[in-house]
DNA sequence: CGTTTGGCAAGAGCAGTGCTCTCGTTGTGG
DNA sequence: CCACAACGAGAGCACTGCTCTTGCCAAACG
């Protein structure tokens, strides 16, 4: 029995070898990640990183993951510090950008368009909604405390849609809500992703963190916080 | 002359068709573009296409120039439609939208994560202003009829960066205004990326369009339209 | 203790890629 | 008319993802 865990541990150790140097190679060399060089750098043969990972995709996917869940606890973490609602809103909206600012290639690999050719399977769509459940129960904070007034209930298709996203995931809040806490998310992904992705090309060069506050106060206001 | 036009015509019709094929191979293979394959398609050997183009990253950007042009030209035929300033702006948004919807591989060549190790040249950065200067110029037009109250200056120091921005882009223009133009096209580009690369994942499936239009109009409300 | 099984690594190999170089051909300008 | 530049084709290099086969070594079983 002893001996089964020490396979498997020895396999969990290698897998997770090979995750952290694909990851020095994704943040060195861009999103073409070669599992070759990958292999090189680990000494081993190519054909040997397959026990591993079935493809480079699958690869490709547990990084992914990785880095849901990386900046997700990165959010989580900030978003404890402030005393109000907006405080940990911003706290958590500023650690997303920080995060993405270390984490360049890695938060393309997540935010910015597919991989060609990838489809994301099933595993990944949990820990992506990570920091939009944080921004949501913000919100829902707010909401429940006072903080914020409760707003007029909105009316479109879209809102009823919603309605049954609001009662599964974040219970007692209501579509407007939900709406705007995915509407504030997507502000946030832009803002980050158009920063990261050099549209902002030499407009602002000094205050960017300023700027992304400003944005995000906006999508704050919005959200009715 | 008329040799030397003929020939610079024929060269010219050559570089239009590669590029024309190779359009089609990245709305149907997404955006590992594989200039042997689109030789192929021509049934030409792969060598002969760097007469045309000097590597695969000059014929990317060409196809992004294009792009740019493609959906600035969309925006700004939307907005010629509307009368108020924020139906225009509306109009905008939805065109983006809608030219994203039809065109996702060149929006992601555009607005996606920069593919790996290719730098934007210089001759990308003109037609890449082209939606954010319309957002500008419909949201200087609401300033300048009185539809748009002023608003109170920016304090902090990206807004003093913004402000010889203001002065060559948008003569006239506050900076508060400028920094709520970049918010916006941010919001915009944010709200399209965030719906073609899945992140509203089975959330809203009808109304999307509608939820869409929310978000813009967030979006106008934080520019003061 | 001997044998069999199963996980692992290595190597060869296939089909594909971007890109370069060379070698003919062809058409244009002086 | 002829030199020359532009062009297309093909071979070739180094690289990629991935598969298949082979050999190895430790664990499990009789």
């Amino acid at each position: 029995m002893s001996a089964a865990n020490l396979r498997a541990r020895v396999r969990a150790e290698m897998t997770e070898e090979i995750k952290s140097v694909a990851r020095r190679h994704l943040a060195t060399d861009g999103a073409n990640l070669s599992l070759r060089a990958v292999a090189r750098d680990l000494g081993m043969a190519s054909s040997a990183v397959y026990r591993y990972f079935a493809s480079r995709d699958d690869l490709l996917t547990a990084l992914i993951i990785d880095a849901y869940d990386a900046v997700g606890e990165a959010a989580e973490h900030a978003a404890t510090g402030g005393t109000t609602p907006l405080e940990r809103w911003l706290a958590a909206c500023h650690a997303v950008r920080e995060w993405a600012l270390a984490n360049p290639h890695e938060w393309a690999l997540i935010y910015g368009s597919p991989v060609p050719g990838y489809q994301a399977p099933q595993d990944t769509i949990v820990p992506a909604t990570r920091v939009l459940l944080l921004l949501g129960a913000t919100l829902a904070g707010a909401y429940q405390s006072g903080v914020a007034p409760a707003r007029e209930p909105l009316q479109g298709r879209f809102a009823e849609e919603l309605t049954p996203i609001a009662e599964s995931f974040l219970p007692g809040l209501p579509a407007r809500a939900v709406a705007d806490t995915i509407a504030a998310f997507f502000q946030l992904c832009g803002a980050v992703s158009s920063e990261l992705f050099g549209q902002l090309n030499k407009s602002v060069e000094e205050d960017r963190r300023g700027f992304f506050e400003y944005q995000m106060r906006g999508a704050a206001t919005l959200a009715g916080l």
